[in-house]
Formats: C-alpha cells, sequence, structure tokens
DNA sequence: TATTGTTTCCGTATGGCCTACGGAAATGGG
DNA sequence: CCCATTTCCGTAGGCCATACGGAAACAATA
C-alpha cells in the first residue's frame, strides 16, 4: 500500500477536533457509546500491534464494541482520524527545553525517534501537508526555538529547520521501516540479507564494483553490529555532522 | 494506504529477473503475449500517470490488453514487480564520475532527485531492503567512491553512506511527497495552506509560540517563493552542510 | 495429419476495504 | 405520552491480490 494521505477534509471542522474545540454540549438526544478521544485511542492501539494497514474503520469499530458507521458521527473519515492520531502521539514527545541549541536538536531528535519507535505507523503518514495541532507545532517551536538561539538570520533559520526537520523524520521513518519489516514480515534483516547471500556468489561483479570490493578486504563491513545499529549510527553521524556545518557557517 | 513492501519472495527468483538472467529459451509451448520487460514499462506508466495506490495487477494487465493472471506467469506477484520498477527507474540515473567528490555526490543527489520527480511514486517504496539489482548497484558504488576520494577510512565512509544516502532518499521523497500530493487531490499545496487561514486566525497562540511570531514579525516568511522551492532550498542547503560537516570532520 | 508434451492464458471465487444512504433506537423536555 | 434531536448501524456498491485448474496455442514426433 502507497502512503496514507490525511487532510482532505473541511479544515474547519478538522481544526476544531484537533484542538478539542468542543461543540457546545447537548442537552438532548441519545447519548454517544464513544468519544473522539475513545476513538484515537483505540486507533493507536490496532496501528501500534497491527500496521497502519490493518487500522481500518471496521477494525477499529469492532476494538470499541461498536458498529462501524458509528464512527463517521464522531470523525469525519479515514483521513481526518489518522491526523488525530499523528498530532496525539507528537504530543507523546513532551519536550523541555534545556542546555545549548545543540543539545536540544539532539533531544527533539531523541524524542521524535522515541516516537516513531513507539508508533511505527508514523513511516507511513505523510507530513508534507501535516495535521495542524498542538503536537505539531509546538515541535515546530521547540526546533525554531534552538536554531534561533544559534545566532543564525531569521531567514536562514527557516531555510535549516525545513533541512533538519526532513533529515530527524527521514531517520526516524527509515530506522522504524526496518524494525516494522521484521515484525510484519516475521523475518529478521539479517535473516533477510543471509538470504540474499547468492547475490554475492552469482551477481556481484568485482569489476564492476571496484570501491565495494575494497571495502570489504579491508574489513569495513566486518562489524559485530547489527542492521539497526548500523543505521543508528549512521544518522547519528549525520545529524552531527549537518548541525557541524550549520554552526560552521556562520563564521 | 500503507508503504509497499516489496522483496518478500523467493530470493533467486527475483534477482534472476532483477539482472534479466532469462531462462533457457523454451523452443516448445505456447508463445507468451507479453514479456517481463512490457510488464515493467506499462506498470511503471500506470504508477507515474495514477500513483502507486492505483497500480493494481488488474489494471496492468488491461493496459496490456490481457487478462489480470497472464501477469503472474511471468512475474511472481506484485511486490516482485514493485522490485523491479524501482531498479528499472533508478538505472535513468545513468551516472557520470566527473569532478570532485563533492560535486559528484551532488550530481548523485540532483540525478536521484530527477528520478523521484519523474516517478513520484518511488515516495511510497521502501528502500531498507531494496531491490539487489543494477540501478541500485551502481548508485552505491558510485557514492561509496566519491566518499573513499575523499580521505575518509574505510570504516568511516560506511557510515557517511549511510548519512548521506538517507538525506538524499529522504529529501527526494519530501520533495515528491508535496508534488504528488498536488496531483492526487487536484489542490495545490499554496491553495491547501490558504484554506488552513483560519487556523492563525482561530488557533495560533502568540504567547505559546513566540519564536514563530518573532520569525512571521521579522519578514522571514515573507518570501515570494512557492512551498515547492522552499523545501527545495531547505534540502540544497541541507546537503550542503553535511558535506561541510563530513570534510570538517576528517581534519 | 493426428497425437503428445509443454507452456501460456485467464475465468472464477474468496475475503477484505471505505463510506453514502436512510431508517431504527435512545433521550430529555413539554 | 409525544416529539424534536441525536446517535447508532445494516445494507450495498465497487475496488483489491491471488490460488486453482481447465482451455488454448505451439513444436516435435509418429
Amino acid at each position: 500500500m502507497a502512503t496514507e494521505r490525511s487532510g482532505g477534509g473541511d479544515p474547519v471542522r478538522t481544526l476544531a477536533l484537533l484542538w478539542r474545540r468542543p461543540a457546545e454540549p447537548k442537552p438532548v438526544g441519545r447519548k454517544p457509546k464513544v468519544s473522539v478521544d475513545q476513538i484515537v485511542v483505540a486507533a493507536i492501539a490496532v496501528a501500534d500491534r497491527e500496521g497502519l494497514g490493518a487500522m481500518s474503520m471496521a477494525r477499529v469499530a469492532q476494538e470499541l464494541s461498536v458498529g462501524t458507521m458509528s464512527l463517521y458521527t464522531h470523525v469525519p473519515g479515514k483521513g481526518e482520524l489518522i491526523d488525530l492520531m499523528t498530532d496525539a502521539v507528537l504530543q507523546e514527545r513532551d519536550l523541555t527545553p534545556a542546555g545549548t541549541w545543540r543539545e536540544r536538536i539532539k533531544h527533539y531528535a531523541d524524542r521524535t525517534r522515541a516516537v516513531y519507535q513507539a508508533h511505527p505507523w508514523m513511516r507511513d503518514v505523510s507530513m508534507v501537508r501535516p495535521p495542524l495541532g498542538p503536537g505539531l507545532m509546538d515541535g515546530q517551536e521547540f526546533v525554531l526555538a534552538a536554531l534561533a538561539d544559534s545566532g543564525l538570520e531569521p531567514k536562514q533559520v527557516t531555510v535549516a529547520h525545513v533541512a533538519v526537520e526532513g533529515f530527524v523524520h527521514g531517520a526516524a521513518s527509515s530506522e522504524v521501516d526496518d524494525r516494522q519489516l521484521e515484525e510484519t514480515t516475521g523475518e529478521s534483516s539479517d535473516s533477510w540479507w543471509g538470504a540474499r547471500q547468492v547475490f554475492w556468489e552469482d551477481y556481484f561483479d568485482v569489476e564492476r564494483y571496484p570501491t565495494m570490493t575494497n571495502l570489504w578486504n579491508a574489513n569495513a563491513y566486518h562489524t559485530e553490529t547489527t542492521i539497526a545499529d548500523n543505521m543508528r549510527s549512521g544518522f547519528d553521524y549525520g545529524l552531527e555532522k549537518l548541525l557541524d556545518g550549520i554552526e560552521g557557517g556562520m563564521r
């Protein structure tokens, strides 16, 4: 399945839901069996356990012992529900502003990474038209504040923000992608690569790929670490170097 | 829809397809109406025009005027077909090794970005268990060769490789995500943000978001550029700073 | 030409998805 | 008790991937 798109519906309705601005309470009429909060929590639970692909309206309704169509009374549709789920988990970051600007950005990266680890389906959510809720906005403010404190010019802050945000979400996505594949396919990454041993035997061409061959012979790939560890250190290194570059560019 | 997973089938069969190692020609039996190449080309055409979500086996078969199940004679399943599509478009990069190591990495980034622009559905393909075909391998060799020429130690080359590859694919994905949303939803990004004007009026809290307020007042967001241009310059800036950092880290 | 072995083609069937529609059921006030 | 209001939810339509197995096409042989 391709990436889930959200944020397509009526902005006024969706924003009111994201910020939980309640419609004035209804004095009459049938009592609701479920609330928006319950639906969001149940949907997150299903997606955490079985992936976003399994998070169908029917499945969430089942989780709540309610008919499928009842959900549509409280939530406009599936896209908006994903918006609500996304902002809810972003709020879990609970960012604490302390330390140098670099430390705060690393804190942001760590907390964001933790969200992705806890909710791997975040990998499948597009963030180019994000839910404009408190979870997203608080994160943006946090990163912008750190970058502003670094001494960058205002215009540079906004440019650097795009770069940092892109790197963090991209890195978190890739890491989680790996972990999620292990769960959904039931095959570990190491096993997957092992099953493709035949590639190196039958298809790898030493003449065509001299650099890879050299690196192999230099033992650059002979580590005790797992695939996941390699990705993690690659991204840690990348963020460090990106911040080095940003810092160095100011002089 | 969530991200498409591929590479799940029999590795031997999939590798033979990726490298077009033909089974020995069949002298007898019914003549095939379609070839693997035709199927891949048709699938890419459908995905280019209508997105990966619309690229169903039935839709591809229709494109070729063939029954749906006929495809399964030539391709094990949908996952493997996506592998073949992916490697095919990666081959379009046609990388030319010239210039300094930095210039070559930027060349790689540009060519990869061009592939994503031409085939926006690449955003929806997971690259953590990539198709081990010529398109992918040539790209890896190219980046590794550039990094090795930069003077990094072998072990550092492999770490930096993860960071660069992650950044480039992440950046290309985000850019294309934006473009693809414009096509599939029929609403431009500028229009989408415009429709959320109400957010700034009804929900934005100046006290809660002082940095954003300051940046706004400093005219940091008052540019003539589009969303897409902003993303592009953010990622160009980020790659530049990342390479600065890698270069600086060697001294 | 008729037969046989081999390969490809493809119709059917299963179980899932989202959500428009509209009637049934519950609730509080008069 | 009645009725306006609100929520609940069954049905129905049109998509998806692919297992299975028989029909059809083709080359070599008799």
